[in-house]
RNA sequence: GGCGUGUUCGUCUAGUGGCUUAGGACGCCGCCCUCUCAAGGCGGAGAUCACGGGUUCAAAUCCCGUACACGCUACCA
């Protein structure tokens, strides 16, 4: 049953930017709130002080924001059930940890690494688990409060019942039993004052009303932790939804050292936020039809926790290419139009003064030849600048002894137009290769080369169109000056 | 090692007992279109549904076992 309001929470570590996963994470977050009428929250685990990266923070809401994933309660934002931010809760973690030593469902704990570490090697030469021995449940009130007046360093630590089954119900993975004699007692609050994420998590889930936890599958082994916690404290426990893992293509846990990870990589590679959210979504996720283009709101129409799958799935980034080519289809050609300036503007043609009418028709004749923006101006250089070399390959298949006085005849006829449109152009071309008595391709190929440099490109024409009459006829003439003396 | 989860074309996936000679998408190959390259259209190769047992008239689909992969096994999240 999903509640009147429910509420969904992504809750990201700042380690520095934001992972291709968590990215995925945050989106189904993002879909389950906005299909059923729910608030989707930011909030941040910054719980590990050693692990605390500068900026991280700001960059992650950039991001996020980048995305278009726009939280309703957060950080920088605020909302009903602030801080949203770990580290400016300690009191309350603090608070509540005491309430549960009160009930002996958790204890102090003041063994030493040395002792931990060298009672985990005993253990793992005697035993087949690493547990610890609960030796500090046995200390007496005096002890303690001894250890504690002497300012010892302490960790708490959940008291695990041996011998008791947990189970819950994950909505991708059915039904999850776990024996509590394979659960230790997990620390809770560490000896710096800060909880570890399995308390924090769990608190904060709760005073922030969080209906659903939906997370990545690395968490489910830690699930029955939280789920004695939400009993400990007599408190509801959310719906758990864990997902799939993201994965590298030898199907190992997607990492950074066989490719991109971070958002930031790829939206600086060219993608679109449009389509990395659909590709993002389609791993793991169906809509129970054919369909695999997705606006982000045809996503939220159609997103449901119940179709996600169990299994992981590689990242595969020939398909993302092509969501982000079928994307940059779609885009209105405005929105284009400025991010071609901005390519421009980084490129060795930012000194070159183009009209947005010119780059709008630049913009229609490559737009099914692109994936990326970059690519109308690697792809068709020519646009922006006379070729200054030309395709050796094309020469060789297309450049006859003839083509020289072919073009002259050709470039007479063209100088006689009047501000030619594309069947002018054309009807020339057709009436010159009369005259000359040879095919049209033996002009058009040829014009093609020296107009471009290249061999490949959009219609003739329209290439003829976009640059102009008397472009057209300096480039040739250089071309066939240039292409002679090779 | 222990615990947990998973396993359908190279990849993402459809499939919830008969509609399946296992469907779609990306990628790959070919043909058509055509001034080139794309786009588009058509077609092709590509999956003994991890393996082995069982249940059933009937299993990719249910049950058991095995293998393999992955995750967790921290005072990291």
């Amino acid at each position: 049953m999903i509640s009147d309001c429910p509420r969904v929470r992504f809750a990201p570590s700042p380690t520095g930017y934001l992972h291709v996963g968590g990215l995925r994470t945050a989106l189904y977050n993002y879909l389950f709130a906005k299909r059923n009428n729910g608030k989707f929250i930011l909030r941040i685990e910054d719980t590990d002080r050693a692990r605390f990266v500068e900026g991280a923070v700001e960059n992650l809401i950039s991001t996020l924001k980048w995305c278009g994933l726009d939280y309703d309660e957060g950080p920088a934002k605020g909302g009903e059930y602030g801080p949203y931010v770990q580290s400016e809760r300690l009191a309350i973690y603090k608070e509540k940890c005491e309430e549960l030593i009160a009930q002996k469902k958790a204890y102090y704990c003041f063994c030493t690494p040395e002792r931990l570490t060298e009672l985990r090697e005993r253990q793992q030469k005697t035993t087949n688990q690493s547990k610890y021995d609960k030796h500090c449940l046995n200390l007496s009130k005096e002890e303690i409060a001894d250890n504690l007046a002497k300012g010892l360093p302490y960790v708490v630590r959940l008291n695990v019942e041996p011998d008791v089954i947990i189970a819950f119900d994950d909505i991708v993975r059915g039904h999850v039993e776990f024996n509590s004699n394979t659960v230790d007692d997990q620390v809770l609050l560490k000896s710096d004052g800060y909880p570890t994420y399995h308390l924090a998590n769990v608190i904060d889930d709760h005073m922030m009303k969080i209906t659903h936890v939906i997370r990545g599958e690395e968490w489910l082994s830690s699930t029955p932790k939280h789920v004695l916690l939400y009993d400990f404290f007599g408190w509801e426990k959310p719906v758990f939804a864990h997902l799939p893992l993201l994965l590298n293509p030898d199907k190992s846990k997607l990492s950074k050292r066989q490719g991109d990870v971070a958002v930031e990589d790829y939206r600086t590679k060219g993608f679109l936020k449009e389509a990395l959210l659909n590709f993002v979504a389609l791993l793991g996720w169906n809509a129970g039809d054919d369909k695999e283009y997705f606006s982000l709101q045809e996503m939220v129409e159609s997103f449901s926790l119940e179709r996600v799958n169990k299994s992981g799935a590689v990242f595969n980034v020939e398909k993302l290419t092509w969501l982000n080519f079928e994307h940059l289809r779609n885009l209105p050609d405005a929105e284009v139009l400025q991010a071609l300036r901005d390519a421009l503007a980084d490129s060795e043609f930012k000194d070159g003064v183009y009209t947005d009418e010119y780059l709008l028709h630049v913009i229609t004749a490559m737009k099914e030849r692109v994936s990326f923006i970059k690519e109308y101006i690697e792809k068709s250089p020519y646009f922006f600048k006379a070729p200054e070399s030309f395709d050796a390959d094309v020469i060789k298949k297309r450049w006859r002894e003839d083509t020289p006085k072919h073009l002259a005849k050709l470039v007479e006829n063209f100088s006689a137009l009047v501000n030619p449109v594309k069947e002018d152009y054309e009807q020339a071309l057709h009436k010159t290769a009369e005259e000359l008595e040879i095919g049209n391709g033996k002009l058009i190929h040829t014009i093609r080369l020296s107009v471009s440099g290249m061999g490949v490109g959009p219609g003739l024409y329209d290439l003829l169109v976009i640059l102009g009459k008397d472009e057209v006829i300096s480039r040739i003439n250089k071309a066939v000056q240039t292409i002679k003396i090779q």
